[in-house]
DNA sequence: ACTTACTCAGAGGCCGTCTC
DNA sequence: GAGACGGCCTCTGAGTAAGT
């Protein structure tokens, strides 16, 4: 049931966030009784001293409004004023509207509620620039508003608010693509509305997630730091959810600033706090700082600290880079609740082809140290993989055989698998696979590594930290083409141009796009997932022709020179991706011979080729030390080292003349066949890179 | 034959500076 | 003053070489 509404709930956030100036009905979690809508007050508003109610809710309930309603606000007076009904058949509060204006000074980018309570009475709620209420004095006829920014609330002097967010508040700063960029929020709105009644003898902040607090740290209201912390403290619990965090506090004295920090980003990530979502943070221990955290979120879900929502107490940490976690199989994931200690993994390139790590803290927590075979059980499978640890650096992996269980159960690159320890003493795990659909950066990524250029170039997925920081540029890439002493590039998309600063730092061979690249992302709508192909267009003046191909079919903009690519160039930002495609050609294969494939990685060029213990244990019978590889109407002697004690079994002595006089590529994907179970013949086909297809299959 | 250590690229964190 | 930005450092993990 949790996961259910949980699932909802994601569906919820999802929605598209509306734009300047959206005129918004009630959200359906408002109760019907009580309809609104609320405006945006824009130059045109103030200039022509009216101000349209929305269609839509006229529709509802136009036929309510006769010629003059009344406003109401908080504390105050009520305000007739006069309706105007145009050709067009919208409706304009008007008469009486300017002076309502004036009287409360609502100037540029305020934000006004209408919440309407019926007999044409409305009761306005009027937030300023910095998106916080105006709390109006009862005695409202000397007083003006208070002044914008200022956010202490009358009726609870132990609470401060910061309502800001860029996801559907004006900002404080004036934003060059005007300010209300996804005032969005019907759904936000709601979350706002249902923490601002939130209650407590403790003393408490609200804050609406703003995507730097998701994405770095939180701010702590100066005031309510001042008030209530302790100036000594240097670490805070967070309670949420039956489940306790340590985050970091830090604070700068000399700026009265505080912030949370170590810490915060595992409890966003794990408690899956989204931007625009709001949360309470009440203190509840002063001595040893402990904040209940409850967090209301847009559709009107409300998740309280120490709540009777079951939240699993093991680890729902993802493992694995979130640069390829895809939102969707991710958010699907996120529901996922068990009573049995579980980890989530986002499948990356290494974990798809060779093996998968163990989140260390999940290993150190649940799994028994002399364990060395985990079962993996999948659908109505199992499946046996060996468990590799190494207790000093506290890693630990799936290994022998986690091919086999990644072949069989088809998963790909960007899926989300949850393992539930389902068995502690046989380490068995329970697998739930979430595939990451059409909606993975796969089609970008497919779209764009076909791509090559005359001039050099190179390839990104975006990450996290490209979105929100900067650009990594390849190493080799940035010794190879661009000269030392430039400070700056241009990047051309489209029809415009940005300048970036270019910043490298010899000593360790890195260089990065950094002044410039924030608006780069910003104004051309980069997101995370999303790929882009930089051209090198100008050496002496570094100019970049970009490419964008988005990760859900958002955008897609190819205004390069690009063609079809025959050597592809690798990906930076992810290791090395290119083998995938290759892989999943593989993944196709067909035999009446049993058979594996493998993708060809750097290390089995030069040294060995491991074999999936299961296909060894299975198919291959006896003590033989020798294989002949066929391949192209040529034939190869390989020795074979299997042991059984580690489960591990290998081509060598041969193998790298295979690879030589094969002409085999790292990327390459080859298909071992058994053709031969007595003499171990297999019968090599090799799937490479784009345009080659299969070279050749005997 | 197998394990462990080392190296390096790159992601992300910390904290100072800048800007509004 | 508040918060965004930027520089640099540390950590992580993949790949590989060396050690036992």
């Amino acid at each position: 049931m949790a996961r259910r509404r949980r699932h909802h709930r994601r569906g919820h956030r999802r929605r598209r966030v509306e734009d300047e100036g959206a005129e918004q009905e009630a959200t359906p979690a408002t109760p019907p009784s009580c309809p609104h809508f609320f405006k945006i007050i824009l130059s045109q508003t103030l200039e022509s001293g009216k101000l349209g109610i929305p269609k839509r809710f006229l529709r509802r309930h136009g036929k309510d409004l006769l010629g003059l309603v009344f406003l109401k606000v908080e504390g105050g007076l009520t305000w007739p004023v006069k309706l105007e009904k145009s050709e067009d058949g919208m409706v304009w509060l008007w008469k009486g509207w300017r002076k309502f204006m004036e009287h409360y000074s609502i100037g540029f980018g305020h934000l006004l509620v209408f919440r309407y309570e019926g007999d044409s009475v409305f009761r306005v709620i009027i937030f300023d620039k910095s998106a916080s209420e105006i709390d109006y004095p009862s005695s409202i006829g000397s007083y003006g508003p208070r002044p914008e920014g200022e956010f202490l609330s009358r009726k609870e002097e132990d609470v401060v608010e910061i309502e800001d967010s860029e996801g559907f508040a004006p900002r404080s700063r004036p934003r060059s693509k005007g300010l209300s960029r996804g005032f969005g929020g019907r759904s936000s709105l709601t979350a706002l509305e249902l923490a601002s009644k939130f209650k407590s003898d403790h003393p408490f902040f609200r804050v609406v997630m703003r995507p730097s607090y998701i994405q770095k740290y939180l701010c702590v209201p100066c005031e309510f730091f001042r008030k209530h912390v302790q100036k000594n403290k240097q670490l805070v619990t967070l309670r949420y959810s039956d489940r306790s965090w340590q985050v970091k506090l830090r604070s700068y004295g000399h700026r009265r600033m505080a912030f949370l920090s170590t810490g915060w980003s595992s409890f966003v990530r794990e408690t899956g706090l989204h931007v625009s979502d709001v949360c309470v943070f009440e203190l509840i221990d002063r001595n040893d700082i402990m904040f209940r955290v409850s967090n209301f979120n847009n559709d009107g879900w409300i998740e309280i600290g120490q709540s009777q929502c079951q939240e699993s107490s093991s680890e729902p940490s993802f493992h694995g880079s979130p640069c390829l976690s895809p939102v969707t199989a991710h958010e699907k994931a996120s529901g996922f609740e068990s009573d049995h200690p579980f980890f989530k993994v986002v499948m990356r390139p290494s974990y798809v082809r060779k093996q998968l790590s163990i989140p260390s803290g999940f290993f150190r927590k649940h799994v028994q140290k002399n364990k060395q075979i985990a079962t993996l059980r999948y659908s109505d499978r199992l499946w046996q993989v060996k468990l590799r640890s190494f207790e000093h650096r506290g890693t630990a992996f799936l290994s022998n055989g986690w091919c086999s269980f990644v072949r069989e159960t088809g998963l790909r690159l960007r899926d989300v698998c949850v393992f539930e320890l389902i068995d502690r003493d046989d380490i068995v795990f329970s697998v739930y696979i979430f595939k990451s659909d059409g909606l993975s950066p796969v089609s970008a990524f497919e779209k764009a590594r076909r791509l090559e250029s005359d001039h050099p170039f190179f390839k990104v997925v975006m990450r996290p930290s490209y979105v929100r920081k900067r650009l990594s540029i390849p190493s080799e890439f940035f010794r190879k083409h661009v000269k030392k002493n430039k400070q700056v590039a241009t990047l051309s998309y489209l029809d415009r141009s940005w300048q970036v600063k270019l910043k490298s730092y010899d000593h360790r061979g890195m260089a990065f796009l950094t002044s410039g690249w924030p608006s780069f992302t910003r104004e051309t709508g980069l997101r995370l997932g999303d790929v882009c192909v930089f051209e090198l267009i100008d050496r002496d003046d570094i100019v970049f022709r970009v490419s964008i191909f988005s990760s859900d079919g958002r955008i897609e903009i190819e205004q390069s020179q690009f063609r079809e690519s025959s050597s592809e160039p690798a990906f930076h930002g992810s290791p090395c991706p290119s083998p995938v495609a290759t892989y999943e050609k593989a993944s196709k294969f067909e035999s009446e011979y049993p058979f594996f494939h493998v993708v060809i990685l750097p290390n089995h060029i030069y040294t060995k080729l491991n074999i999936p213990w299961k296909f060894m244990k299975t198919y291959i019978r006896g003590d033989r030390r020798m294989v002949t590889l066929v391949n192209s109407g040529r034939s190869w002697e390989v020795k074979l080292h299997g042991y059984k004690r580690f489960q591990i079994a290998f081509l060598a002595a041969g193998w790298s003349a295979f690879v030589r006089e094969a002409r085999l590529c790292i990327g390459d994907a080859c298909v071992f066949e058994l053709i031969d179970r007595d003499n171990i013949v297999f019968r090599i086909s090799i799937f490479s890179g784009v345009n080659r297809e299969v070279i050749c299959i005997d």
